[in-house]
DNA sequence: TTTTTATTTAATCATTTGTTTAATTCAATT
DNA sequence: AATTGAATTAAACAAATGATTAAATAAAAA
């Protein structure tokens, strides 16, 4: 996995990420791309061929270390199931608070373009991984509720990523700057993993 | 309120819709609409001066409508706390079923141009809703654990909205059809309540 | 050094896209 | 029936946009 990128194909790369992130496919055009790594506009299709195929590059490469980093935790084969959530949300939250446009770039061009995800062989593994297994494990000795393990995740899933993509509305409701927000997306580190086994536990 | 339109307006304005709603703003061409409505194109400029000018107008009413549809539950004199909490579930998720492609608009095109937001005077009525006071009561009795009420409202929506933002990954993670999906929405119906009242159960 | 290959540039092409124009049709009013 | 204003149409314009070309420069190989 040692890829050698040219150095002015590096900046088209990350211009790129940029501004597809921030204001999607359809929004950012070639010039702006050129313009914001500072190359000539010919060299993004001189390494790219197109437009189309420089995004699905850079969908392919960000929807995979997201799902790597997502899969990696729920995996752990020491660690409980409130240690996972724990775990889980802060890496996740940490993650976004770095990168606060994936969220909304993932769900976005996902609902675009349905076929990029198949591709991706992390997706079925969350249903089979570690913690449902525990999940399961939990609701046969009969100490958590037995609701379908869809909802546990979508669940998690929800209460972790989802005041993100509502970041502009929360922000306005409550008058909070970024710093603000942030701070109470890293107060919800500890509130989740309790919430979640609040609401399994019989 | 009994604004009339004339016939081709109304088509205009509900092929917009639809398209914005599905492709966005940027990816939507004005012929696009015009082939959709079956109009002329000069007639698009002839109604709405501008496609940015009848986008602003759909994008207007599509929130307006959205927040005050919100807004009602949390409002009634009434209703207990849990009953709120039935009733938004129901009433969104319904809501949601019957125009899937609303969350996932109003949030990207959102954080494209917070503006509109602004204007919308039912923003910050939410935090001083009377779900919020029945709160506060709630952990001033000492029912309820003392967590900041932007925390509790979050998760309300986070549960309700979240799933369907994503549902193209919950729908390729448990082979699910749309038929399938909204079933496990509507089965959230009665389990989001229980999940919100034990979260905040001491 | 010379030759060859890779990289970069400015200019240009062909479409697409938002908008306008001028002519035409339709509907209501006189 | 004649007139007037609104609604509709086909055609075209100008700017934007994705892509290509051919020439120029830099780097590598001979």
């Amino acid at each position: 996995m040692e890829t050698q990128y040219s150095n002015t194909e590096l900046k088209i790369r990350d211009a790129a990420k940029l501004l597809f992130l921030k204001k999607g496919y359809s929004a950012t055009t070639t010039r702006d791309i050129a313009q914001e790594s500072k190359i000539n506009l010919a060299l993004l299709n001189y390494y790219f061929t197109s437009k189309r195929r420089l995004f699905e590059i850079i969908m392919f490469e960000t929807l995979y270390d997201f799902l790597n980093k997502m899969v990696e935790v729920y995996n752990d084969e020491k660690t409980t199931i409130r240690e996972k959530i724990e775990l889980a949300s802060s890496k996740y939250i940490d993650m976004i608070i770095a990168e606060p446009l994936l969220p909304t770039f993932i769900l976005n061009e996902l609902k675009n373009n349905p076929t990029n995800f198949l591709k991706m062989p992390t997706t079925k593994m969350i249903m089979k991984s570690q913690l449902i297994s525990q999940y399961k494990d939990g609701v046969k000795k009969g100490i958590y509720k037995k609701v379908d393990p869809i909802h546990f995740i979508t669940n998690i899933l929800s209460l972790i990523v989802f005041p993100f993509i509502c970041s502009p509305i929360i922000m306005k409701m409550e008058k909070l700057n970024k710093k603000d927000f942030n701070k109470m997306m890293n107060q919800r580190k500890k509130l989740i993993p309790e919430w979640i086994i609040q609401m399994i536990k019989k």
